[in-house]
DNA sequence: TGTATTTGACCCGC
DNA sequence: GCGGGTCAAATACA
């Protein structure tokens, strides 16, 4: 378990790491303050995250848990796992289709029942959104089950010096692939924090680090200061 | 007109 | 019977 809180927040840091990126864009003088700010934004996420990660009562929340009741209508036995965020994000590399919405009675907020809505695709994911704190609002997401689908977003190998690549498939405001990790064969979720802000900011960032044979790393690519670049974070805590 | 969302009813486990 | 999860008709929206 500790060894997941480190990796995790490691992963944040190491995400925080844009900060180099905004040094050179402004050493070369190449953005406004305005675009300055996706920047700002995901370098302080990234730590309060990390931070988070380290001190959070809520971090067993990331970790796979089963879901004790046994509905899901004829469903397998789904592997479930929780993620908080300050928004209520939809966009996390899915399409959900919202089909039920219920009033839980231990809380006061609605919980909202969606499955992945992949086209053509007998996917069974679900997932559940639901308000678990007002100030400072927090959402929690709970995943039921392994999408069938397709995500969004493809893994291509990179020739050089063994790194992967991460290719979204989709652009500006499309959605963005959910950071899952796999580390000591648990599925976690890595709940990306910053994205939002800077979705909602029309800058096109997209991070999310992936398990590709036990290399763990960051992939950002940086539209539209750097089109169809992408910014590698190598990170591999195992290999030190 | 097709698709997504809303919402009350129904189903199921405890 | 209660509470949570799902269904499906109604409604909204692009």
């Amino acid at each position: 378990m500790s060894s997941y809180i480190d990796q995790k927040a490691v992963a944040a840091l190491f995400h925080g790491q844009v900060a180099n990126s905004l040094k050179t864009l402004l050493e070369n003088h190449e953005i406004s303050p305005v675009a300055i700010e996706p920047f700002i934004n995901t370098i302080h996420d990234s730590f309060s995250l990390a931070l988070s990660s380290i001190y959070s009562p809520n971090m067993a929340s990331h970790v796979p848990r089963r879901s004790s009741k046994k509905t899901n209508y004829g469903a397998e036995d789904l592997e479930t796992y929780t993620v908080d965020s300050p928004t209520p994000r939809a966009d996390d590399g899915f399409t959900w289709r919202k089909y039920g919405q219920k009033k839980i009675k231990a809380s006061p907020h609605h919980r909202c029942y969606y499955r992945c809505n992949a086209k053509h695709q007998n996917c069974r994911a679900k997932k559940q959104v639901q308000k678990i704190e007002d100030s400072p609002p927090m959402y929690r997401a709970t995943y039921l089950g392994k999408h069938d689908c397709k995500a969004p977003a493809s893994v291509v190998n990179d020739d050089t010096d063994g790194s992967k690549m991460i290719k979204l498939d989709q652009v500006v405001s499309e959605p963005v692939m959910p950071q899952l990790a796999t580390i000591d064969h648990q599925a976690i979720a890595m709940e990306d924090q910053t994205t939002d802000h800077i979705m909602n900011q029309d800058c096109d960032i997209n991070d999310f680090v992936v398990d590709v044979d036990e290399d763990q790393f960051w992939a950002s690519p940086y539209h539209p200061f750097s089109p169809g670049n992408f910014v590698f974070f190598d990170y591999n805590p195992f290999h030190g």
